[in-house]
DNA sequence: AAAATCATTGTCAACGTTGTCACTTTTATT
DNA sequence: AATAAAAGTGACAACGTTGACAATGATTTT
């Protein structure tokens, strides 16, 4: 008990050879004769002998990456989670996560600190932190390899790679599809000016009115959080009005999920009185009743392109910036209602 | 661009004082003069130095520690990994997270890799894994530290630091609920026989529906999963019964959640066709409507405890193992309606 | 005034690995 | 048979830090 991890050295010692040699067995290089690589793989295996990996990273390049995020209590994470985990265990990577507040000063400095540090050799930024050209640019700095991913139909520049996702195109097929429905008043609630994805929906949302010949009304759309409670008091103040809407398109599944909540309190019929859309595709949406139609969003395989291309980078630093566009697509299920 | 990060000795360089005075100032460490303290910290503000965690790692104990389970999709993970975090970084530490696939014989050499590798200096274990005493004693043997949380009235031994949730307790309680409310035919969704929690759930229904003098039905305790989907379909077989169950008692909240869905489906109201309870209070439980009945389990506040638990052992590796009982309680919602 | 203590600073050897380069042995080429 | 190239091996210096201990200078005690 309590023995001492063996080190590269007892391996040599015990095999007789050069501790060098055994270095040479353990990566696999050429110039090693097959007499000593049998010899000293047997002594490996006796002894358990497992390179300290910490060592290692004096001399090599890290094999961890960090995955940043701001909202710790969605169901997004999870999924990004899995799909980075995904590509790190294939390739035999470590993957150290971080939540932030975006909004404290903290975050800077925190990220600076694990790249400065050597502890993380590359950084898997979401919004909002993503969307600041400036921590891109301090983190590139600082040498730390950066894969971002945003809202948009293109990267915004030419920093890092970059995987965008088109939020305005989706929010207006899923508008269209209300619209196609019969459907004249809508309303969009989580509309919030500093949250990109939100506002391209809310782009789309718009565009698709337009193209219909129907204005946007001010009424119909609400701001608020992601949040299912801030779903819930936005629902709930759209149903003051007199002038009801007969279609409510959610921002995500959980504002979706709080609208689905007041509807059923206050007796309304989803979808006969209420019709309701959410965006993401979350587990919750098809685990509801009436399964929510949404935007499916793939999370775990955006994050898996997204790990891929990072782990591309760091073993691979003189590479390009290679962006990739997300198109998303509707997922129907019952939450709406055609009305003639 | 492309600038070497700064070591320890630039910063003596530049300051005009030995390496070693340099490491002293960064470690708070005594007998520095204000003289070349303050002269230091200024260099080391100029030059925005920050020592290499990697090479510390050669000469300190590791300052990572692993968050290992198994059920990658639930909210269960989130709320873990939560309360772990929140320790961490009060406490300076790194998170590397780690799912497995317990039924794989994979896991013990992916543990043991973290650890002999000298990546992470211990482990938090969730169940099913921190169920095998032997993964334990093997990861003991390597010096790992070692917090296990586990299913159960008290620790099943003094190998390491554990947390013991009481399901038994909770599951009776619940159900001495659903027969206070007047039930009589309940049933109970996700027996598993190879799942701790769910034995211990089921333990309670027993006890509870002994005290009462009512005797076990077999047709009403279903197996499967803890999913949404094993919940759907147990629901779909109980509600093939001739004699209908009046309460549900599924073993967790999506479960739970399944239940609700197929009782939804099938126009069945809740709670006055059917009563319905889980078990986590996941935030599903209270987003649904009804709200579900379901017993409360603390998973960040667990996870919390067990990290601090780590934490400390790790920089004090002497300690005793002290152990930690969770008593879980009821949260009482809409979903259970009261028959005389 | 010498000795002893204290405060401050520096030197150097670890830690466990990989990279560089020099050395020896074998094999191929002339 | 002499020479050149290739294959195999080892010595030793990094990597950036901390710990042990020695050296220095200032202050106090005898």
């Amino acid at each position: 008990m309590a023995v001492k991890k063996p080190t590269i050295k007892d391996v040599a010692r015990l095999a007789g050879v050069s501790f060098k040699s055994v270095s040479r067995v353990v990566n696999n290089e050429a110039w090693v004769s097959d007499e000593v690589r049998t010899k000293v793989q047997a002594v490996i295996e006796q002894l358990n002998y497992q390179p300290n990996r910490t060592a290692r990273l004096m001399r090599t390049a890290p094999f961890s990456l960090a995955f940043v995020y701001d909202n710790p209590n969605s169901h997004y994470v999870i999924e990004m989670q899995n799909g980075i985990l995904s590509q790190c265990r294939e390739k035999g990577f470590e993957l150290v996560i971080h939540p932030t507040d975006s909004g404290s000063d903290q975050v800077r400095h925190e990220l600076t600190s694990m790249i400065g540090t050597n502890l993380v050799g590359g950084v898997i930024l979401t919004p909002p932190l993503s969307e600041s050209t400036e921590l891109v640019q301090q983190l590139l700095e600082q040498q730390a390899k950066v894969v971002r991913i945003v809202s948009g139909a293109e990267a915004p520049d030419e920093l890092c790679p970059t995987i965008y996702v088109d939020d305005e195109q989706a929010g207006q097929e899923i508008t269209d599809h209300l619209l196609a429905q019969g459907h004249r008043r809508i309303a969009f609630l989580g509309y919030h000016k500093d949250h990109k994805s939100s506002l391209g929906r809310y782009r789309g949302y718009c565009a698709a009115l337009k193209n219909a010949g129907l204005e946007v009304q001010d009424e119909l759309v609400i701001c608020g959080n992601f949040t299912f409670d801030s779903g819930v008091e936005m629902t709930e103040q759209l149903l003051q009005l007199d002038n009801k809407a007969t279609a409510l398109f959610g921002c995500n599944d959980e504002i979706a999920a709080g609208a689905l909540f007041v509807a059923r309190k206050r007796e309304l019929a989803v979808p006969q009185d209420l019709s309701i859309v959410g965006f993401e595709n979350s587990p919750f949406s098809r685990q509801t009743w009436p399964g929510l139609t949404t935007v499916h969003q793939p999370n775990a395989e955006i994050a898996a392109k997204a790990a891929s291309m990072l782990i591309a980078l760091m073993q691979e630093p003189d590479q390009q910036p290679s962006h990739y566009g997300v198109k998303l697509h509707l997922v129907l299920r019952d939450s709406v209602s055609s009305i003639i």
